[in-house]
DNA sequence: ACAAATACTATCAAATAGATAGGATATATA
DNA sequence: TATATATCCTATCTATTTGATAGTATTTGT
């Protein structure tokens, strides 16, 4: 499961994507309104995502969101990997977050192989998904 | 991420698959140690395997588990089920554990088709792969 | 100056993860 | 029947993560 944070900040950026204009930002009260999302969370998440060269932000009056680069340059992939972390299901198989289960000798791992498979399969759609390929959907 | 415990769960019913005989219950003792596995944890795994029908056990002298059905007839999908719950990444994409998300209409969500594509590709491989197939590779 | 927006810091409650402890119960065998 | 051995059960504990809220500071356009 992705956590709820991470819905809400795929959802957030498609919602920007959706309704950025040259001249105007998205503003955090209007993705919270529309898409339900707790708008204090969506603050943080927004924030994450700008710290992270996702977004660009400017404060003040008509201040707001904007991406920082186009929909379609931004996969699902990098997204989840900011918020949630690694995408793979065991941590001696993911490719950004790799870390050695303390228990096990990798080489004479039974169970590595089948999970490589799953992030493969995983990755290939989730790489093939851009925050503009949602946005065209709607 | 599955949890240490479901990896537990997967590494130990590989190996009651791989050390199991007519006459002879394979032990948690045996397991937790073969496996690095903390023995009060994996006491609760085994028992959670048990009242699930994975396993069987016997107490007392020469007691232990052993498998309930033949290794080939259990997937990875049903023990992760067991142990961690829903294997999709999002509740209302789940087949066995739906739940609907509050803050949205499903049938406007822009991000539900993506994660069952992901959810299919995934099930593919976990259905296809059982205890025994990942025994036979040891 | 003022209003409106994000930025930042701190905090909090509930759930989950990852165990550990100790005793109850069943079973084989001497 | 006594004993050793193994699972079974209940309770408990700590740390982390999740999901969120509150309040204040700062920036910006008019």
């Amino acid at each position: 499961m992705i956590s709820n944070k991470c819905k809400y900040a795929i959802k957030a950026l498609v919602y920007i994507a959706n309704n950025e204009q040259d001249d105007m930002a998205v503003m955090t009260a209007d993705i919270a309104r529309e898409q339900q999302i707790p708008r204090k969370f969506l603050e943080i998440i927004l924030r994450d995502l700008r710290n992270n060269r996702i977004l660009e932000s400017r404060r003040g009056k008509d201040g707001g969101f904007r991406l920082l680069r186009p929909a379609s340059d931004i996969s699902l992939t990098e997204v989840m990997r900011i918020i949630d972390g690694p995408i793979a299901m065991l941590p001696c198989v993911s490719l950004n977050y790799y870390r050695s289960c303390d228990e096990c000798e990798e080489e004479a791992c039974q169970i590595k192989g089948v999970f490589e498979l799953v992030r493969d399969k995983t990755l290939e759609v989730l790489n093939g998904k851009t925050i503009k390929s949602l946005a065209l959907q709607g």
